[in-house]
DNA sequence: AATGAATGAGAATTCATTCAT
DNA sequence: TATGAATGAATTCTCATTCAT
């Protein structure tokens, strides 16, 4: 059943779409509420019915896309750390990843803007979680396998949105990026058996 | 003691070193001239005495900046694509970033703003550029080591900019996203004997 | 007693009849909006929700102001080109100018200003019509006449803008102006029988 | 003998050269010291050196320019108020016209912006000295007349300026406007004989 | 559920002008 | 005879926000 925030007409869901849309686009501060009104061929103080200010635009997008991110984090987090559950978490971030992606895109691209806002705060959290729930224990491992469970995290990123120009299928390359992730993972998680083998 | 005396002449710096700090700080757009002006003790007139607009003075320090930048991409251009050599590019990919850390810094957190500046095609350019380098021979690997060798790119820039909260000292990050680049780009020239283990 | 209720709906109007008479006054650059605000009692800001940009007001103006100036020539297009539909064309031209004298004074004082604006154009367009329609046919008539019948349309703006120093009721100017003028057209026509007087 | 003036260097005729130019064809007011200062490849620092202000730089354009027109006053008041005269008059000042014509231009061009400005009172005098001169004595003559007087002047600047856009030779158009505007005079003397004659 | 009309604050930019050198 | 560096005051314009209807 779905929320009773997005029975209430469409319009405000509209409103969301094309603000994800127009911030993904030109950033967060470049777009104003009067090109989101235009493109939604009503007046700005329309929007002002469905929500208190601009940013509340842009937190009620982080709260609806993010909550997936959310209740995995929350699953992870009643998990014993292995490395098995670490991939498990990999996989679903990376399904969770592709779900939102646009909202992702424009956290990663607006993070200056972000920062200052108040949902900059709760999407650093959420990071902060999940790269702590991906660390290593404390002094069974060097700063290079630490190194290497983040990058997991990061390769992921890099397949969903910085390789544009790159040819290929999206959801191809979000399986590779998972793939070379979850290598990754199992490698911080061996101590680097792989060094110095070749 | 800063006399007014002392600081003539260097006012051009003055403006770029105040303007990457505060860019860096609360985004481009979020960082007004005026309140550039008030860090220097300057009018926003001055500003404009030295720097045509608010772009311009970005455009500069990412030409000045990055220079290095350039100079990398253009000896790497003239080697043979071996993988000695891109281990030697990341190498000094890492060095250049940790050279130009503000200005980096700037630049990923401000994506979506610097996408509509004319820098913003530049920069784009110099990162195509680089992934090219990295780029294995079409057909001799799947998307899987290609994936590897651009994420070694990416584990550098986790290694200096995403890692902030994490506890350590910046130089020993550096060497450690070093060292997993260098693995990823090992293992993406080898085929992935890693892969076959699970 | 001008209330803050009997205004409502009418700003349109009056940001035009305000601009109107200050950029008669003292220019169309010299003439801020900030100044016309003030004529108003209401911010800047309040201009731009009714214009697009400053010179959208003029053109508004332009285009109010104007139209009985377009239907005249629409008008004259249609009719042969004799002698006594020029005639008419200058008398009704006599009568426009009367109708809109701020505009077109404005428009005589500001040329260089207006050259540059998109109202430029149109105006130099309209003119070039008009003296079009005043033209003898070619090869019947030397260079003198054309002129004649040009000066035939300077005559009347000599009447209503050149002569405020001048003693006498505007009408009467007017009047008189419109004499010269037909006089002018009535001596082109008939070939030049005062020049072989001298 | 050049003025004192006018020797000191060429820099300060060039600067009245470039600035009667940009003056001509942008406007006064859209004509900045820096784009003068631009087309003579100086600074704007300069032009101070040469000229207390830039109305300053218009005063002197008006007076070196103008000295002709105020010479061609002098003359005409101590003559007798015959036709003749004016006749001799409205030939010079034809003339002076075509000698100084992109002074002129920019007068008539510019009246708005030259109306705030001293040399606005002194252009407005040297044109009511000139009608005056060409004024018909009170009360022999009616409004038509003196508006015919009045016009031959116009008839000039009509032949001089407004007829850009038209065919032939400026020399031509100039002699052609000269013809017409004697015309008006001689009619304006004689009572007005052409009307009614056709 | 939305609009029309407005505001206050602030942005980038431009300009004529100054002055020590 | 100029320049380099700066300023103060203004300008046009944009934005998020408000509120009576």
């Amino acid at each position: 059943m779905v929320s009773t925030q997005s029975r209430r007409g469409d319009t405000r869901q509209r409103i969301q779409d094309v603000a994800l849309e127009l911030f993904g686009e030109r950033g967060y501060e470049k777009t104003s509420l009067r090109e989101i009104a235009e493109h939604l061929q009503v007046t700005k103080a329309a929007l002002y019915y469905h929500f208190k200010t601009k940013e509340d635009i842009l937190i009620s997008l982080f709260q609806d896309l993010g909550r997936p991110l959310d209740e995995l984090i929350a699953w992870a987090e009643e998990q014993p750390r292995t490395l098995e559950m670490k991939k498990e978490l990999v996989r679903r971030y990376s399904k969770a990843l592709s779900g939102a992606a646009p909202l992702f895109r424009f956290m990663q691209e607006n993070q200056a803007t972000v920062r200052e806002l108040t949902v900059g705060e709760s999407f650093k959290e959420r990071m902060l979680k999940l790269t702590d729930l991906l660390r290593l224990p404390e002094g069974e491992a060097g700063l290079t396998d630490q190194m290497r469970a983040f990058t997991a995290l990061f390769a992921l990123h890099a397949g969903m949105f910085a390789l544009n120009h790159v040819e290929g299928d999206l959801e191809d390359k979000r399986q590779a990026a998972l793939e070379v992730a979850l290598d990754l993972l199992t490698q911080a998680h061996a101590g680097h058996p792989v060094n110095g083998t070749h």
